[in-house]
DNA sequence: TCTTTTCTTGACCATACGGTCAGGAACCGC
DNA sequence: GCGGTTCCTGACCGTATGGTCAAGAAAAGA
């Protein structure tokens, strides 16, 4: 519309496309899950006919699969606040808080994913034997290192890492519940707060943290 | 087979197919979705052929619709303990005990519920906004008075429910991913102790749960 | 400008799905 | 045993889906 509107270079064309494409294929997997969506839809909602989806990605499986990666890799992305902290209290508290700002900020991601895993796995289950196998042992190996520098209790470190995950991740996969349990609206910035501070207060407080001196 | 196997009586066998339609019914409602369910492949898994399910439930949306009330059902059922209870070291640990064993023993449930609910609920939402809704407040009631009675620490019931929910059910949701984190086993008895016991410590701890006097 | 490569898309196809139906079998009250 | 009701099921139908294709438009390179 505009005059700034230049021709778009290949390059960009295939990317901002491929943007577009798996922008709408997330939002589409996430509503409707895997069975549930059809091509037509996300080609609609991408705002392209459907024979262009299969140009870019040449099967709906393929174009989910790519879905799935990329929320994998946000998810061990956001995790990094997890080695460099001092203590449980830095450290949990910050994956909290990281893991709780992805379920407001990028719900339809944790559902694919949930989505994904509740079927047994199909299309990542790869991932989950090596890479997610991997950092969960990593994670699990600072936990016992802050228990055994007395930073907190000796709680199982899997079992609390299944808390983190379940807690944080239930604000997503089942914002829909929760938003017709608060009269049908969203929660509000407040409400939010609320929510971090009491899953922090708890967990934090349920595994006997002990603030990192000199902080 | 054997002579046992006398003619049936008509109420006998509509409720028997009635119940192995809704069993069949439900493992593919979680394995696949409603949308990636079949119709075929619920029959199969029943034994019986697809026209015979279509004359007991008239459409597919009919049969999910009788499996996710079951399931909910059976949810409020198992949360009785939480009134009974004298404080919160009582009714909130039976409460995650008896979670904790339908995670174990009706996964299926579970997750039927929860894709139900990530896909915006659109077969129960009336159930989201009514039954649940009123079992919700009680609950919350109970926590507050138990609050006020100096029994826990003043936290968000309503958030301190979510936590329930979601470290509960992820057991059953997500119990893919934690078999496939455990070298490709289901949990073994000690190991469900053990996760029960860390979920049950850390929350309990967490809350500041008084035990009760006299106990 | 001419060629080549990439991108676009309406029309099309085979398949699989939810659901229907008619006709027969099995049971039941009388 | 008989009439009526319930149960059973193979064959069938319309539709929607994932995927294909061929012909053209647009950009890049020469």
């Amino acid at each position: 519309m505009t005059a700034s509107s230049r021709p778009l270079s290949r390059k960009d064309i295939r990317r901002e496309n491929e943007r577009l494409i798996l922008e709408a294929a997330e939002k589409v997997f996430a509503e409707a899950g895997f069975g549930g969506a059809t091509m037509q839809l996300i080609a609609d909602m991408a705002g392209l006919p459907k024979a262009n989806l299969h140009y870019y990605f040449p099967t709906k499986e393929s174009l989910y699969r790519q879905v799935v990666q990329a929320i994998f890799l946000d998810w061990l992305k956001a995790a990094d606040v997890f080695d460099a902290a001092p203590g449980p209290v830095e450290g949990l508290g910050a994956y909290i808080d990281a893991k709780m700002e992805i379920s407001r900020r990028h719900p339809a991601g944790s559902k694919v994913w949930a989505s994904e895993v509740m079927h047994r796995a199909p299309v990542i289950q790869d991932y989950l034997e090596t890479t997610l196998v991997e950092w969960t042992e990593g994670r699990m190996d600072v936990i016992r290192r802050w228990i055994a520098e007395g930073k907190m209790d000796a709680v199982d470190p899997r079992h609390l890492l299944y808390m983190l995950w379940a807690t944080t991740q239930h604000y997503a996969d089942f914002g829909h519940q929760i938003e017709t349990l608060n009269g049908g609206r969203p929660l509000s910035d407040v409400q939010w707060a609320a929510a971090k501070e009491t899953v922090k207060g708890i967990i934090l407080k349920g595994i006997g943290a002990q603030p990192s001196p000199g902080a």
